[in-house]
DNA sequence: CATCAAGTTTACGTTTGCGTAAAGGTAAGG
DNA sequence: CCTTACCTTTACGCAAACGTAAACTTGATG
């Protein structure tokens, strides 16, 4: 049997990650998380909460709406055989230089704020 | 004797950087780097060109201008006693926090790529 | 059933980060 | 001196990512 799905509202997620509802359902008009409807509500499951968080990882790492949509996307693979399968390894790979590249700043960065700290005796 | 300092016009850093004329004269109104003027023309020292990498450096990373300068403004303390050490410490490690946290980010979507990859058989 | 917090849509406003003319100044070569 | 390439400032334009206000609707509760 089914264990009772967690639910969540607008404004759950929003308190949640410190977040407005209005960011929330701007994601949604960018078509980055599609909740359930109950009559006009939104109600919000938990894939809808960590597609969320994914969505917060993206921005953080400073990827537009549309790029997090294009990463999310490749989240909801109907399962089996794919459709284009290079062009998401394309895609894939694309993703995976920017991070890569990403964290060399990040340490770079590190170190510089750490020989920054040293100066400040 | 000094050794002769390397120079760079505008259009040399765009070049070298691939960013516009545009971009890099953006910076300047936002007081992220002040080149030289010899007349009119701006002429870049090899201290802007290390400037121009830390601002490009912080914009892979998503983060504003506006931040990006406080960063770079933590370079140009004047040696010996700093001003308000406290409060730059604590400029540091709020940094350091963001860039930690982007740093799990990243490593959690690096891994996450390296599942949807798998799926891809 | 009245109330009241929380939800909804619609739509204009704001900030950030440049793009893109427009209109002209400057420096080196022929 | 004239062309040509590159530089300059000024200023309006624009997309992205929401903020914010207006004007309802809904659902839980006393």
């Amino acid at each position: 049997m089914t264990v009772a799905e967690k639910e969540y509202t607008i404004s759950d997620l929003a308190k949640e990650f410190e977040i407005t509802s209005r960011s929330i359902r701007h994601y949604e008009d960018e078509k980055l998380i599609s909740p359930e409807r109950r009559g006009t509500h939104r109600i919000y499951s938990s894939r809808d909460r960590v597609r969320l968080q994914l969505i917060l990882r993206g921005k953080r790492l400073g990827f537009s709406l549309a790029q997090i949509r294009q990463i999310i996307d490749l989240y909801d693979l109907p399962e089996g055989k794919q459709k284009q399968t290079t062009l998401l390894l394309g895609l894939i790979q694309e993703r995976r230089d920017a991070l890569l590249q990403q964290r060399k700043d990040i340490n770079f960065m590190l170190k510089e704020l750490e020989m920054l700290e040293s100066k400040l005796d």
